[in-house]
DNA sequence: ATTGCTTTACGAACCATATCGTACTATGAA
DNA sequence: TTCATAGTACGATATGGTTCGTAAAGCAAT
């Protein structure tokens, strides 16, 4: 059997962003949030959409004229799917290293920097 | 002028990350070195490292008849190029979000579990 | 019904990547 | 000096992604 383990295109990340913060949408709605910082055509996101339904990526409702899309693939799944790739391509297989490199940017607030150390006390809890 | 901000594609970050940890090599080594796990030409190696030393990801020393390559661009800039660039596509640009998904895989030690421990409160030190 | 608008469908063109075949060049051994 | 070997250079091919032009279909208003 062939491997059907596709990574999403990052003009296809760009699309499925959006469907996943909206859970469905048009093409012409897509297109208008994705216009808001780029300059594409109608049509080149119909037809990436087009495509991603082929692949998979996404389901669409097709009773009326208009076809209204949803993503079938996760956010989470694809983000560790995507995660999992750079532990290895770029950090050497250690994702603390990512981690260190993620906060060293000095871009978190006492806040977020809270909630990972009580996620990180409960995983050593379980340890 | 024309941006420079190209990120290395897969194969070449293949080939990067031996550069990165032998500091220097031929095409014969990384060659070597990739076909432990991967089944491929040397010209096809040979190929993607001239493409690298034309994009200025590499330098080559042509003194001699064999060229012997070492990285331009470091690690650690790269590793931050392919973070925010995964963040923003992903993560809705919430490198927190990144954090506890990298660390909710369970697969990370307690002494390492540590170390970013104590990354975090050096970090909530300095707010 | 005709016109105009929105949408889908399809395919062409272009670009980058990956892979390798082949030709050329330098080097060292016979 | 000639020959085999190892290397570089170059170009062809295949594949995949992105972009868009154009055609066709459906719908709504006149």
């Amino acid at each position: 059997m062939k491997q059907k383990n596709n990574k999403p295109t990052e003009s296809e990340l760009e699309i499925l962003g959006i469907l996943w913060d909206k859970k469905e949408a048009t093409v012409r709605t897509v297109n208008e949030e994705i216009s808001k910082t780029k300059d594409v055509g109608y049509t080149t996101t119909l037809k990436l959409m087009q495509i991603m339904f082929e692949k998979g990526f996404v389901n669409r409702d097709e009773s009326a004229k208009t076809h209204i899309y949803n993503p079938i693939v996760s956010r989470e799944k694809t983000q560790k799917q995507f995660l999992s790739k750079i532990i290895d391509n770029l950090f050497a297989g250690s994702s603390t290293d990512l981690v260190l490199q993620a906060l060293g940017n000095g871009n978190t607030s006492i806040e977020e920097l809270d909630k990972i150390q009580i996620m990180i006390e409960e995983l050593k809890k379980k340890k």
